[in-house]
DNA sequence: TCCGCCATGACAGCTACTGTCATCACCTAG
DNA sequence: CTAGGTGATGACAGTAGCTGTCATGGCGGA
């Protein structure tokens, strides 16, 4: 055995998490989380920049995803299209595993500022997905709407699947949300 | 006169920019922006939840003016077309006084905390359209996508208003996004 | 075998933010 | 005119998030 126990970054994640389901995020101090996993607060702060980002890690690899399927989308698909399967691609990552998604989400609900970071984080995912679509060759306007528009459905369909039961999949959630943006920007 | 000079939340909104832009955000401290106000720092945190609300004051005006564009719009007007009521009453806010709004524009965007600040607002502007929308008698899944929808146009059409010089003004700008989000939402 | 790397620990320090009590001009009732 | 309430501010101590800096010591390569 090494001289630390390993993923020290994973057990802060964990620690982290079961925290601020027990007692709230704000009621959990950066040193109870390092207790927890073994670790001292200084290195809480290498590997996450502040108490909230432990809860996005995961981010970075779904906005990578995301990228990549806007990316690898055939040449002659429409930009909303190809939107569209950006978020189906994200779509799965979270239908596979609903329960812990639904348990973080409701960390993320209870506190505003949890909040605000996710709401960076589709920033980031939006101008991410932006930059995939100008290098497919799409005009910069019609870039930044498609990525934007894509966010606000996702928002929306997100939200939806979160709330209901598991009658619904995301993917279909999403469909709907669609449908209903093409009804609401259709020409009267 | 009276036992304090008046208008202390002001003189800290403005010490606040003051400092903001001449320093930056993150090198100024509470302290100083109270000092430059005449003030104690524990007054400032009675006045502003946080460090960085002091520069998001008007922000509840703005919401309550689109909200009241919403709800005092004809009765058989659609949900976009209440929504793009609602964005130019915003617009000409913004368009009146562009120096103000430019230079404080340019303190946000040099600071990531100011900008997820920015979303919240927005987001919280969003979630206050949905609901004068449902107030008409828009279902939910139509006002929320329509809400969202909203902002995503505003935040293009804001970014290019404020990257450019003033040749196109905003209610130009919004008018433009709307045409290329509907060309990207057109069926094929 | 030795050396340098690098993840972590130890510790001091800053600053955002909060709780609590004191102060004292102003207002209003009597 | 006076007494007492009100409300904005000050004073002060304390918590916790976050940072800079140096020390430590296994591990891997030369």
């Amino acid at each position: 055995m090494g001289r630390w126990k390993p993923n020290a970054r994973g057990r802060l994640e964990q620690a982290a998490l079961e925290l601020y389901v027990e007692r709230g995020y704000d009621r959990t101090t950066v040193a109870e989380i390092t207790r927890r996993a073994g670790l001292t607060e200084r290195t809480f702060f290498r590997h996450f920049a502040d108490k909230r980002e432990v809860l996005f890690a995961g981010s970075g690899a779904l906005e990578e995803l995301c990228v990549d399927a806007v990316a690898t989308a055939p040449g002659a698909t429409a930009p909303i299209d190809v939107m569209t399967a950006a978020l189906d691609t994200a779509s799965s990552l979270f239908q596979e595993r609903g329960d812990v998604v639904r348990q973080r989400q409701s960390v993320i609900d209870a506190n505003t500022e949890l909040r605000e970071r996710e709401l960076v984080k589709l920033a980031s995912l939006s101008a991410a997905l932006a930059d995939a679509l100008r290098l497919r060759g799409v005009g910069d306007l019609t870039a930044r709407l498609t990525a934007e528009t894509g966010m606000a459905v996702l928002k929306v369909a997100y939200e939806r699947w979160i709330r209901e039961p598991d009658d619904r999949t995301l993917h279909q959630h999403l469909g709907e949300c669609l449908d209903a943006l093409r009804a609401v920007t259709a020409r009267t």
